[in-house]
DNA sequence: TGCTACATATCGACC
DNA sequence: GGTCGATGTGTAGCA
């Protein structure tokens, strides 16, 4: 990792600095009082005060105050950034076309600044999403119930999408609504939005279920259910399956098949 | 601001510099080749390359790829953070309660470590949102028509919350949904959704209108309109009004209105 | 503490 | 370039 490290400097090195740093398409992180100001989709004013402002070479702009997750102010990815020097202020602008925005950053006292060319080649691995949980699912039926069989996934209808449709052993269809995480009221909501969308539609699963006299069961799957949820899935004869999401990362499950 | 930075530093070193920030609850940012693992809602890991850690007196702890302007893994104020030396490695641990997350940064080699006791005491004014937008239209209701009178805020059915509630010059119902930016199919559903909640609920709004044979108009709200949207209204005999959020910072309201 | 809704949401996938 | 849906969404407000 390459890096260079100023400290104290006076307005001019600064720009230099950011510049070069600019050309050689480094991250750069400064430690400064600055004022900040945002126009594009919102408008938003940040008054004289001490921040970090990190600076990616794929132009991600970032603004962080010393507390909270998320950076007070920032631009996306593929932001422009420019610096000039103005009343003997540093300024950074970033700028985005579409939709049109632009942050401007007045800094009045950089304490120190830094960059580094970054080498990074791996991505992020991870596991315990609904997608997971619906490929488990598919794979593994019979955690749903014994006899259940899968007949369709992100099958389209008014209001979306319903996760997964199916029928259980007697024939009957089943409409899940998958929920990686504990599933609210709206979620229940949802589903029911769904059954009704689907017994209002023209298709042949469901002219197949009424020749043959057969049911539909809305089920919500997810890890556990809200205690208001807990009320409305009674009323609305919604069944629950309690299904903990897959927290298994996919390199892992794959040394687990090769051993197999 | 008071500032240290160590470059270079071996395992030992490094930590004891964490461990002097973390007491001064200073923030701290380290350029670093590390692996990091989370779990807690979900699981991931992220294999060994450079990357940069950013550490909140708060308890934030964000961990920076060069790309995008989402960290790859982080953990939320209050967190606890936590450093210790293992098979000469630095390791950092960044624990939650509830839920329960843990976020582990191996560090194999340090490149740099500042940190900073930042000063800061301003806030973030900002304007141009849906809030901003329903105070407008309180204030001054003749922007959506001549002879609007706005009833009720925050109107709460079935589905949700209807936005504005109020009545029109000839005192027909108007049902109001807001949005800050350009609404789309789903705004539309959304309003549509309201206004067959409204209609099934059992109100003192409702027994008026049909007492006095009154219409129930729905307005979609929202600087513009999408396509498809477009559509959609007309279909569904939903108005729509054109109103931009008021993009002025609360300040400089301030200002104006001591003007008069 | 738990739940709901908003956000300059961001981000990825699909059209 | 848009549209749609998931997110370890984060965050504020309120019960």
């Amino acid at each position: 990792m390459k890096y260079k490290i100023l400290e104290n400097p006076n307005c001019e090195d600064a720009y230099g600095l950011i510049e070069e740093a600019l050309r050689k398409r480094a991250t750069i992180t400064i430690y400064a009082c600055c004022k900040v100001n945002y126009e594009g989709r919102a408008l938003s004013e940040l008054n004289w005060g001490e921040r970090i402002i990190l600076i990616k070479p794929d132009g991600s702009f970032l603004i962080h105050q010393e507390k909270k997750v998320e950076p007070v102010n920032w631009q996306p990815p593929k932001s422009k950034t420019r610096g000039y020097i103005q009343d003997n202020n540093l300024i950074l602008e970033s700028h985005r076309r579409t939709p049109k925005e632009l942050l401007t950053v007045e800094i009045r006292k950089v304490q120190y600044i830094t960059y580094a060319n970054i080498e990074d080649f791996e991505e992020l691995e991870q596991a315990g999403y609904e997608k997971d949980m619906g490929d488990m699912i598919m794979e593994k039926p019979h955690m749903i119930e014994e006899g259940f069989k899968p007949t369709a996934r992100e099958y389209s209808v008014e209001h979306g999408f319903i996760d997964i449709l199916g029928k259980d052993c007697d024939n009957n269809l089943m409409i899940l609504e998958l929920k990686a995480r504990k599933a609210g009221v709206s979620a229940v909501k949802q589903l029911k939005r769904y059954l009704t969308d689907f017994e209002d539609d023209d298709n042949d699963y469901l002219k197949e279920c009424l020749v043959q006299k057969k049911k539909i069961r809305g089920l919500l799957v997810a890890p556990s259910l809200g205690e208001d949820a807990k009320e409305l899935i009674e009323k609305e004869g919604i069944e629950f399956v309690a299904v903990n999401p897959p927290k298994e990362l996919k390199r892992d499950k794959k040394v687990t098949l090769d051993a197999f």
